[in-house]
DNA sequence: TAGTGGTCTAGACCACTGA
DNA sequence: CAGTGGTCTAGACCACTAT
């Protein structure tokens, strides 16, 4: 679950507040946040919450801060949620355009050694392999190639892929996605890549190959994504001291 | 700075002694964590600083916790430290290789209007421009475009940009870099890059254009680099509920 | 039900920034 | 110098997991 607890949390709550505050303008970049201890005051806590809340908002990039200086509002990329980053359908509502899907195949297989490896089970165990065309507003922008081992992928067998988010029917039958890595880079598209995304064979194309994990490090989607590189660019925000963040925006 | 303060703080220790029963093999992904009851007692502290430290390994992708549950490793990417996300030279001895520069050019101009919005100064005002043919253990695979406002690249017209690192240059004149953005994507090689990279032109080439900024949030670098795919990928992992991460590593 | 992590309180001292 | 954020203490209660 995402929202563990029901009653939300005070520092959630100033999380939130704060958020808004940003997004709405009510506080600009470069601005001052309140202190500390007006927080305290305004939402009747400790400073434990307070600092709880600033600490979330400058993982994500939103502001900075440092001894003796009031925290500001910085101008940066927003890091996307955990969901919107796995799956092709939330980001692509997020851009505000509409998702659409073709499926080129959908098959049981048996998995080869290098799909065995990166799905951690044995040479020829059973798998559900999938091969997408993925649309924005009705343009092709990007090739999907899925691989999940049977447990996992029987789910999508009785499902019609073409009907929507794989990643969401997977959620909804419970299957637990805990944490994911992704690695990007830049191929040259094979006669299949250019075949389907209509470009020329050797057109640069961005390759996001992901691993996705059970709360317990069992590996359940292996996936190799190659996006037309007009329409998908990855972003981050790097700030001292804080974790670093990838989102994913929309092309030029 | 990076290390504000002098006497290592208890979470840091915490950090860095968790860090290596990770990296040392004596905590293996799967395994759990002590309790933060024992980190505790052998740290002779309270939860306090015990939790932060479980917190920046949580954001850094290297375990998981819950309520209930002990704190496990996770087998994941580590999330490179702030300087060797903006630094080439930094970035490849970390990989073990050997930096080097060939400088191709490196002049005073002005700005046009292009780099002018990026800098968030006026057509026309001075700028230095710099661009740099870098080499892991001899083998070019990156090519390096800058752009720094005059009053930033002043201190690298005083400097042979083929003897190190232009970002350890300006932080040591007291440039100081606060948080930068990062935005990735996949471009054809054009004449200028194929010929300097020793490739044909209309090779998928990664493009991480990056703009750095002070704490006041003024624009203080913007760049443009084009590695060779075979020899960079970029690699984050995301977990649920925590901040993302971007690093890079070595290629194939 | 016992153990564990998530959240919170109400203090404290220190390092640093900015007036 | 006063104000602010960074760090820490020593408690507390609760939600959840595992047994």
């Amino acid at each position: 679950m995402t929202a563990t607890t029901r009653g939300a949390q005070t520092y959630r709550e100033i999380v939130t507040f704060l958020r808004r505050e940003i997004s709405s303008g009510a506080l600009v970049p470069g601005q001052s946040l309140p202190t500390e201890a007006d927080l305290c005051t305004r939402f009747q806590t400790s400073r434990g919450p307070v600092r709880q809340a600033l600490g979330i908002l400058r993982d994500e990039g939103l502001i900075s801060s440092g001894r003796g200086r009031r925290s500001v509002v910085l101008e940066t990329v927003p890091v996307q949620p955990f969901d919107v980053a796995l799956s092709f359908t939330q980001w692509c509502r997020e851009m505000g355009a509409e998702p659409g899907q073709r499926t080129e195949s959908l098959t049981r297989e048996w998995a080869t050694r290098a799909q065995a490896d990166s799905l951690e089970i044995e040479e020829g165990d059973p798998i559900v392999d999938v091969l997408r065309l993925r649309f924005a507003d009705g343009t092709p922008i990007m090739l999907e190639r899925l691989c999940y081992p049977f447990e996992v992928g029987r789910h999508i067998l009785s499902f019609d892929p073409d009907s929507g988010s794989i990643y969401e029917r997977l959620v909804a039958c419970g299957v637990d996605i805990h944490h994911a890595t992704r690695i990007l880079d830049a191929v040259a598209a094979d006669a299949v890549d250019a075949d389907l995304l209509g470009i020329e064979e050797g057109s640069p194309l961005m390759r996001l190959r992901r691993r996705a994990f059970t709360i317990e490090g069992h590996p359940i989607e292996w996936s190799d994504d190659r996006y037309l590189p007009s329409h998908a660019r990855f972003a981050s925000t790097t700030v001292r001291g804080a974790a670093n963040g990838l989102s994913m925006l929309r092309g030029v």
